[in-house]
DNA sequence: ATTACTAGTAAGCGAGTAT
DNA sequence: TATACTCGCTTACTAGTAA
């Protein structure tokens, strides 16, 4: 979607055309976006082709309406912005599904974490992590995993060794919900562990190069 | 603002950038809104000679943030998209303050209107109205002032003549609460008249011609 | 690696105008 | 009145490349 048609599509909605058809001729529009009416006109002839409003010409103005691919478009929009100023008590990572090296089944199946996920987080976890490698520009996103308060899981020892503390955050992956697991003082990576009570490979019927979405949500 | 423009900066807002300095190549942005590295640097340049962003250029990437202005626009238009998803509850207008015939003060001094006023919306008017003449193209929201419910101020007698009902709405105007009043059965017009308690020219400073934002709000 | 300039190409614009 | 076409001009794009 070009931008100046967004914009456009943008305009005619807070002239009202996503509810009812407003009467608009392309002159009126023009002024509006502070274009030219050839200009004008020509977005909404693009906006038609794309099946973003439907038009009634008549001999003078047209009634225009925003048809429901049209009101999407501009929902999905709003969405951004929604998320940019208001959902700031949540973070949306975007990225694919990766293999582990079989460590996240290792630690998922100490008792010693086992118990805490229970008391903490509210579930048994499955055994095994599903490891998602977030979209490389995104990383700047995890500055924020950094800046709020996670759940702690606290280290424990048992006869043979010791396991450090982890931070945790409540999460959802592609609609299910689980956690995100961090080592305390892991370095920089762009793998997210998810967590969840079910076998998600199977639940969501999700292989590696999936892209999937997480919604990683922060406590007040 | 050009639309290509405010794509980038909402897309650098997505990354985090309002709050937080983010570090992102010309590539990746490139990546991020589907152009070429040189269109992305051109954009950071733009945006940055606007006073949108503050940029940091170290060897690799750059580091950049955007500015209250940047953020200012942004939250604009995010209100935009508020008042075409969320805000249905009220409805906008610009206009500029145009003069009337003086009938606006013959009808707020009679006796049983003023009663009415007190009574369902809980002042009593200054002698006179208020005139705006809405801006050509925003005619297509006065359709939304028939759909709603309106609240009804009765006709009355008096001995000489029958004064008609009127509708009327709760609105704003320039932050003054007051109302605004439709005659029952009048034609179009693209003037709103508003009502108020106070002697509003005066108490807001302005004059004819002036620009004035009317909010009409609807009861649920 | 990275940014961003130059230069040639493509897309967008609007005056004029047919309908 | 309108809409929307053509066409010359301007703006925006990206490949190549310097720094």
């Amino acid at each position: 979607m070009k931008p100046y048609l967004l914009e456009t599509l943008k305009e005619l909605a807070l002239l009202g055309a996503i509810k009812n058809r407003i009467e608009i001729s392309s002159l009126e529009l023009a002024k509006q976006l502070d274009t030219s009416q050839q200009t004008a006109s020509r977005y909404l002839v693009e906006l038609d082709k794309k099946g973003m409003i439907t038009r009634e010409l008549g001999i003078k103005k047209q009634l225009i309406l925003i048809t429901n691919h049209g009101e999407g478009e501009l929902q999905e929009v709003f969405l951004q912005y929604q998320q940019i100023f208001e959902l700031t008590d949540r973070v949306i990572f975007k990225g694919k599904i990766v293999s582990g090296l079989g460590e996240g089944r290792y630690y998922t199946e100490q008792g010693g974490y086992i118990e805490q996920f229970k008391q903490k987080l509210g579930f048994i976890p499955y055994p095994g992590t599903l490891n998602v490698e977030i979209e490389y520009v995104e990383k700047n996103k995890l500055r924020l995993l950094k800046d709020h308060r996670a759940i702690i899981i606290d280290e424990f020892k048992t006869k043979n060794r010791t396991f450090g503390s982890v931070r945790c955050f409540r999460a959802n992956i592609n609609g299910r919900e689980g956690a995100i697991v961090l080592p305390l003082r892991s370095h920089y990576s762009n793998v997210l562990e998810f967590v969840s009570k079910d076998f998600l490979r199977k639940e969501l019927n999700i292989k590696d190069g999936d892209i999937v979405k997480i919604i990683i949500y922060f406590d007040k």
